[in-house]
DNA sequence: TATATTGATATCAAATTCCGATATCGATAT
DNA sequence: ATATCGATATCGGAATTTGATATCAATATA
């Protein structure tokens, strides 16, 4: 179970997750899809760049660029704002658990 | 806090809730801006409506119309499609949690 | 009888986001 | 030269989000 009809459910959830991993340590995309798909998230790549595109130019991630081999990657990591909204974040959906779990 | 740069974030929060309390009881949307509000959610109800027709129309909730003093209201409740969706919801979002309280 | 009010749902157009497919990039291997 | 490899970028169509505005049906009021 994991399709187009309700993906839209859980976008939030992916982009919750980059937030937290860019704040324990640099992240690209390409393995972060990895990290997703173990999750039980599929997302395309046509999905997942541009969402971190938006994440650092909202200024929730910095982005440095690394030559591994000859290819470059671009590591993400959080920022203070970023941290912000990953600490509302945490709150909100600790509240939700929480909900979903009353009699 | 809570504006527009990072609504997205929260959407799939605002559908989870809606198919939460569909699940116990009927629910409409005037009624259910308030309770989203309670939890520090502000949705439109531009926003609002159209997720609901569109729950509705991907069969996770049904519709009954009810003449309240003259105004009619649309009482939503899940389906059993809408059951799966919600089971799978709160595993994901306990999932999440976990790992956002991971040291 | 008209019209204002009330509680509610519906819809519009612009902007944004999502998505799979396809392109591109830079280095190394053949 | 060109094929391959690990990776990022972007395209165009579709879907979603949004605030603003319209509408609806009954009742209250003038």
């Amino acid at each position: 179970m994991e399709d187009q009809t309700f993906r839209d459910f859980f976008l939030g959830f992916i982009k919750i997750h980059i937030l937290y991993h860019a704040s324990r340590e640099p992240v690209y995309g390409q393995e972060f899809a990895d990290e997703l798909r173990r999750h039980g998230y599929t997302v395309s790549f046509g999905t997942l760049y541009p969402i971190f595109h938006r994440l650092q130019q909202k200024g929730f991630l910095i982005v440095t660029h690394k030559n591994i081999k000859g290819k470059i990657r671009k590591y993400y990591t959080i920022t203070r704002e970023g941290k912000k909204i990953l600490k509302e974040a945490k709150r909100k959906a600790a509240e939700l658990v929480d909900e979903l779990h009353e009699n």
